[in-house]
DNA sequence: AAAAAGCTGTAACAATTGTTACAACGCTCT
DNA sequence: AGAGCGTTGTAACAATTGTTACAGCTTTTT
């Protein structure tokens, strides 16, 4: 037993599946494994993108290079995770990003035309790559609508009263400011003022991470 | 021949196929046709999301109702075309939007379950429906990339020098000042004062929708 | 041709956010 | 316990953007 496809079935599109029954699926499939070392790039922005691949052991990160020759660090992905699953279909089927590994790492490459085999004769497969992707839109999707209230305030009213919908008016913070303040696409130090200023209006309370929600009305009259 | 299938074989979900086939391939399958008047709600948004549907004929728009109450709308679907291609599979499989006729209208019901069937044994529409979530999904990260650049210039340095990637210096701008504006999450105002001052610096010159690159290397400074 | 509607340019002022820097706190490792 | 690191709170000032309003222009409608 090839020790990748223990890794295999542990990403998201293979879930469900044993190492046995994915050793079977392969056997008359092809597929090719590619060892690449710290700082070797794996693949370049905008070169065609007609595999995918898995990061079966170590981690790349995708980096982006601006218009000033500046670079920017996209994400990390780490063994076991496919990268770029959204970007093998669709019209502009190129990578968004260089892949370069941060370690010595090993990939498992998985040609369109074998992907397409698969996603035919396996249903799990298939169920769980549509999961995926559509995943990733959804997650998109709810990024945008967030971009768009255009005040900070209004980016946390939205959030809070998002994930306090369940529990009513105690709940704990599931992130870091830092993160929060990265996925609202604003400075940290701004995040902190604002919900510094919320906190004197008298419209939340905070203990840390645990955020009370005072004045819910304020709250929703601050969407706007 | 029910005329919907003529319709059906003009979404990106059926491109390709002619009315004669999907009728054969739907012979066996579930569906269903409902029709919906203006003003009607097809679906509320958080409605489960178990169902493909087409816009076969008419047209409906997708609106939002936030915290406060007031309604957003978010965007036309007029036949033919899928709604919420990306909903349906996922792990939050919820509309998130409602869906109401714009006039008289009629939907093309595809349960999950038949979708999935369509998707093994037909590899074009495998093909296609992957082709529409990819696709959506690059639009998303395309325009999240767009509203990370914090200044109103840099958005319009990365317009610009994505636009003018074929012809060297000088083009036409596509869409209004008030579209664009839109795109990019400010106001229209505000816009047009930061193109004007980039004219001022000798950046750029502006005739109407014309627009010149007169010094690409500090417009490309402008992106960091 | 006249009216209406939409697009663009501009201005002054208000509001919001970014930048930078520092301090306090908690956690982990040794 | 102490060092090191990440997280949070805060402050002053600079920079950017929003708001609102008006005028001139083009395009479409009547």
């Amino acid at each position: 037993m090839e020790k990748y496809f223990i890794q295999l079935g542990n990403t998201p599109i293979f879930k469900g599946l044993n190492p046995e029954q994915l050793e079977k699926l392969f056997s008359d499939k092809l597929y090719r494994i590619k060892s690449i070392s710290k700082d070797e790039y794996a693949v370049f922005a905008n070169d065609r993108c007609e595999n995918l691949m898995f990061v079966v052991d170590g981690s790349v990160r995708g980096e982006m290079t601006d218009f000033s020759g500046k670079v920017i660090k996209i994400e990390d992905i780490a063994a076991p995770r496919p990268i770029a699953p959204a970007f093998i279909f669709g019209h502009k089927n190129v990578y968004p990003v260089d892949i370069i590994g941060n370690e010595p790492t090993m990939l498992f490459i998985l040609p369109r035309e074998t992907l397409i085999q698969l996603l035919q004769e396996n249903r799990t497969i298939l169920n769980n790559f549509l999961d995926v992707i559509s995943n990733r839109t959804q997650f998109l999707s709810d990024k945008i609508r967030f971009l768009s209230f255009k005040t900070i305030k209004g980016k946390i009213a939205s959030y809070i009263l998002k994930e306090a919908e369940k529990e009513t008016t105690k709940f704990l913070m599931p992130v870091t400011q830092t993160q929060l303040a990265d996925y609202f696409g604003v400075t940290r130090p701004s995040l902190a003022r604002v919900l510094g200023e919320m906190e004197k209006e008298g419209i939340l309370e905070l203990n840390k991470k645990q955020i009370v929600i005072r004045d819910k009305k304020r709250l929703m009259e601050l969407i706007n």
